[in-house]
DNA sequence: CTGTATCCCTATAGATACTG
DNA sequence: CAGTATCTATAGGGATACAG
């Protein structure tokens, strides 16, 4: 794990890219417990545009996290739900959760502090 | 956890935002065993621009993740360490990195058939 | 050696309108 | 209902030059 260049690394990276995204993470922890169809997941993440949500349940498709079922009715329906893949995912995550949880309020009063120190440094 | 928009979904999504940018935690990795100078990690991280690794050590000493140390010789020496609270951090990032590194054939095999399939229907 | 400053290009994401 | 298409605004990031 020493060498960045090397493809564990790129790895990790190129997957924290992915889940580290604006949306993904939300769609992954809704869609936790249980499928959801399109319209539900807009409705339990308002901030999300149609478009977005449309992207980020493609890739995680494509990633083999998500899987999509289409029932041909009228309306059509979507339903979208975790694979064992992206269910397996969910622990991980979790333990990054727990760490940012814990530690949110570290990293506001280091944020605080560091933003006082310098506007002290341009007010000198 | 069921709300999108609690405070707490929103500081992991923060939080994978901020650790799931192109280069933090390729830093954050290589200062794991131990503190560096500015130009050992360029050189640690070859594809990091100058630019780029000045910005990234500057939001985790902003985060309190990474501490800065000037030595005001001539030339100067400037060197970044990781914090115990950067180092905390790792356990989970290392839980990550242990999923990516299991199922990082698992993903690239699911985008394959995924691509597979997308070419298929546009032949149709 | 350790940065800043500037220019510029691209990728990402929001808003809006339209479709099967 | 579940998308696609298009336009636009902004942020991320590379290259280069310069500075303490």
């Amino acid at each position: 794990m020493k060498d960045p260049s090397n493809p564990v690394c790129r790895t990790i990276s190129t997957l924290l890219s992915r889940i580290g995204d604006k949306w993904t993470v939300l769609v992954v922890q809704t869609l936790g417990d249980g499928s959801r169809r399109f319209n539900e997941l807009r409705r339990e993440i308002p901030s999300v545009s149609q478009r977005m949500l449309t992207l980020t349940l493609r890739n995680l498709e494509r990633d083999g996290l998500v899987s999509r079922t289409v029932t041909p009715s009228i309306p059509p329906r979507v339903d979208y739900e975790l694979t064992a893949l992206g269910k397996s995912l969910q622990k991980p995550i979790c333990g990054l959760a727990t760490w940012a949880t814990e530690n949110v309020e570290a990293i506001h009063q280091a944020q605080a502090r560091f933003d006082a120190a310098a506007d002290e440094a341009v007010a000198a």
